[in-house]
DNA sequence: TTCTAAACGAGACGGTACGTCCTGTCTTACC
DNA sequence: GGTAAGACAGGACGTACCGTCTCGTTTAGAA
């Protein structure tokens, strides 16, 4: 077990990689994106330009690092939606905080910068799933599938395009600033979500049984 | 207010015009958006770089303008959806289609490049709604109220929210690359937007007697 | 006779070249060789560094350039040294200028460059050679030959090498700082070269015959 | 004086130490100075940097004292010129063998970045005369004294000026590449040399008639 | 038909950022 | 405690584009 490597430098290696990594979301959150340039990280950070190339092949790499590690950085603890027994309620809790967040100029900056990374690169984009999409998505599915058990969604529904229907009208409603994003929308969002995939009416139990599912 | 210019050498104008243009979807087409450079655009069009300036005030523009143009391009006609009288096999006929342009590599770069464009420029994207976006939203519209009279839609469905539940989806999905973009996949978008949409036919009751639900 | 080539730009070209050459003069001369770097010329001459290597492969060449350029000033002008008839007269004048020349700290600072230029680099030595020392040996060796034909200097006498006598010394004591550069130093080579190629007394004819040609 | 150290690693110490001037002399030999990094001699000699950054102030000192201890290998020993009674052939044979060595293309890169360093560093310059030119000169001085001894030299020649007169002009054409390193070149320079310093021999002349020319 | 002035192709320009390389220092693990 | 390994801050390198400017050269209309 006896490892010919070198000496790891674990220390200074991860007190600059945070600061790299920092001072990138620090100024994507500032400044349009493509003004963002590999100097200016550096400078903040207090480090020199071969320390990120080091570490990064491309600008891109580092922000979308930056991004990454943003949502990473509680490491172990796994996310987990709200669960009144209500989805509904839930949903709507949880769209609603959606839609506040990317109200928020300096989120709104580094969410688009994310984006604008993962549209134009096939890895990128396989790395944003595996690591942030799809531990997320899991965490909803799991709701909707205790949803599910309780007869308020579907049996037969498939989660993905229920996630989808739910959240894809938001994501590109932001994107695309082609509305606002207003409490009564996600509520909407909901609503459209419930009734394609909600309990399927008249096949041996009465959501009625089940307690009130509606607001 | 008769102004004296000088000759306005307007078949020129014209030619280096659709010369960029061309030139610079050809270059979108081909490689990463990134990659592509007012010099290359200039050299492949035959034209100085100052013709493109003199038009436009950056390369984003040129982009956006050039992709413009190829939607345009059939100047009057007004875009309308198929229209057979069943708003389930129209919708399924059109999201299919959506779904296999997607496919096409060289829309896709373009799209992306244009999806890039508009994601980070506030006035491009006012711009790419009123000119591209809205006019192909009015023809969908037109479609879905058509549908609302023959109570194949419920008459007060909010048509914005339809269309983003219907297209935002296969959008998304597109954009990052989350999953396949097949005709089955298609088809249950649709599905799912008309059980949202639907008329509300309930068993034993007629959508009149229940009344609108939403708020 | 009509040319298929584009504008010359030559007045631009023309003001941005002396700028150039200007700058790294100014700069050679006042730090060390080594401390000057490309980017320090082109911010000094108020100029990109893509207008420097355009022209240039090399901050070697642009110094080398530069000190060439100092020389060649005045063009059409060929150099001549001063002939009072009387050699010794006339050397010692010239050595004790050279000398003197040494002693200034910044043409120290640009002749010190231009020789580690041209003894790394044999090109740049032949151009050197060319272009400066050449026309330079020239003259001296024209006042040589002047003197030969007055029976001053052994008129079998190979210049090259009565030259080198002459200057290499100084050369050599000014490079290594090997000793003062003194007149009396100066005076004492050019009496060192007359005494190994003087006249060679006794060969029929005597160097009083011929009598002062000088002023 | 027997200084209390620990375990005295100075057996380590002058082995990495003679790996470094090693590794250094091999680099300097093979590719032109510039090209020389310090990583590189680090790497060939394997010793870390910092083993050279210890002993060594900058790339300058080291290149330098791998210069330095080429010459000072045989310690003890005191170079000393050949000398068989008559100064001419011994100056002629040593001139002959200097201008050979010259011509070892690795030899030459070495010498090359040597005067490269003192030209332009005063300090190593001086450690350069004290070291290496001082020792060589008093051995070329004690020779030319012994012909002063026996009349072949002038006895009252500046022994620092003939050694200039003798060497300068073959350093010069090396440096400056102005002219091939020939035998014929080297006897001339000695002869040259003697006809300046000689003994004072006229023909029917005595050297007190005519004096002492200098100033 | 000749003249004239705008628009043009070409491409140099002042800049900015890139990604690479090397210097000289610092840190860690090993011996 | 000194060493090999190599990460680090810093900074120059030479390249690629940007958006501007400056040339001669079309070229199409007005004279």
């Amino acid at each position: 077990m006896a490892h010919v490597k070198g000496p790891d430098h674990s220390r200074r290696k991860e007190r600059s990689r945070q600061a790299i990594l920092e001072a990138t979301r620090a100024l994507v959150a500032e400044e349009a994106y493509e003004k963002v340039t590999v100097e200016a990280i550096a400078a903040r950070a207090g480090v020199g330009k071969q320390t990120i190339y080091r570490r990064w092949p491309s600008k891109s790499a580092v922000v979308f690092a930056a991004l990454l590690a943003l949502s990473e950085d509680p490491d172990g603890q796994s996310v987990a939606l709200p669960d009144t027994g209500d989805l509904e309620t839930d949903l709507k809790l949880v769209m609603r905080a959606t839609a506040e967040e990317f109200a928020d100029p300096s989120f709104d900056r580094l969410i688009r910068a994310l984006n604008t990374e993962i549209a134009n690169d096939a890895e990128l984009a396989a790395e944003y799933r595996e690591k942030l999409a799809q531990p997320l998505e899991e965490a909803k599915k799991a709701r909707l599938r205790s949803a599910q058990e309780v007869g308020q969604l579907d049996a037969d529904a498939d989660l993905d395009l229920v996630l989808e229907v739910l959240y894809a009208p938001l994501f590109q409603r932001w994107l695309h600033r082609s509305g606002p994003l207003t409490a009564a929308y996600a509520d909407s969002l909901v609503d459209a979500t419930l009734r394609a995939f909600g309990p399927r009416t008249g096949v041996g139990s009465t959501p009625g049984e089940l307690g009130p599912v509606d607001s």
